[in-house]
DNA sequence: CGGTATCCACGACGATACTG
DNA sequence: CAGTATCGTCGTGGATACCG
C-alpha cells in the first residue's frame, strides 16, 4: 500500500499522472493544463514518476528541443486508483453538504 | 478528487484510518498497532482527521481518562479507496518485480 | 521550448521529556 | 491512560530570474 501512496503522494503527482492518462504530453502541455504550477515543482514531479518507472520522458533531437513525457505499463495501473480517489471524493462532498 | 487526496495525505493518516476500519479504538490501542509512531504525530494526524469529520472522539468521565476513536460515517466512505490503494500497490510490486 | 538556479515557507515527521 | 511541550529535520511547494 506504501507503494501505491507513494506514486500518489504530494498535491501535484496525482493530477501530473492524470493529466498524462489522456495520452502523451510535452512540458509545456502540461503546465498548461496544471496552471498555478511553476516549472520548478513540475520538474521535481515529473523526475520523482520517472523514478518510480511510471512516466518515460523521449526528448526529441534539433532545436528547439521537444520534450514527451507518457505513461509507462507500471503508469497505466493507476488508472483505478485515480477513478476512485474521484469517487470518494465526490461521496464525502456528498455526506458533508 | 483533492478532496478524498486530503483525507489519506501524509504516510499516517491512511495507517490511522485504515486501523479504525475495524472498529473504534483507543488512544494506546493505536499506537500498539502503529509502532514507530510517535504519540505527538498520532495526535496530529487524529486532530487533522477530526477536523475533516473523517473520525470522531469520545472521552469517558473518571480516571483514568478513556477516549475512543472511531470513523464517521464519511470516515467509512474511505474504504472502497484504501483497498484501492492496496491493489494498485500490490499490481504496481508485480509489474516491477 | 524546456528546463536550472536560488532562496524561502510550511507542514509532516521524529525524539525526548514532561503532565492532568 | 492520553496526551502536551520543545526542538530539530526533511520533503513539498512557491516565486523569481536566468540558460541552452
Amino acid at each position: 500500500m506504501e507503494v501505491a501512496l507513494a506514486a500518489i503522494s504530494g498535491r501535484w503527482a496525482t493530477l501530473v499522472v492524470r493529466d498524462l492518462m489522456h495520452g502523451p504530453k510535452s512540458f509545456s502541455a502540461l503546465r498548461a493544463g496544471l496552471p498555478s504550477l511553476s516549472a520548478k515543482v513540475l520538474t521535481e514531479r515529473l523526475e520523482s514518476l520517472v523514478a518510480q518507472g511510471l512516466v518515460s520522458c523521449h526528448r526529441s533531437p534539433g532545436f528547439p528541443v521537444r520534450t514527451t513525457y507518457s505513461l509507462t505499463a507500471a503508469g497505466l495501473l493507476l488508472r483505478p486508483l485515480l477513478v476512485q480517489l474521484y469517487r470518494t471524493g465526490e461521496a464525502l462532498l456528498a455526506e458533508r453538504g
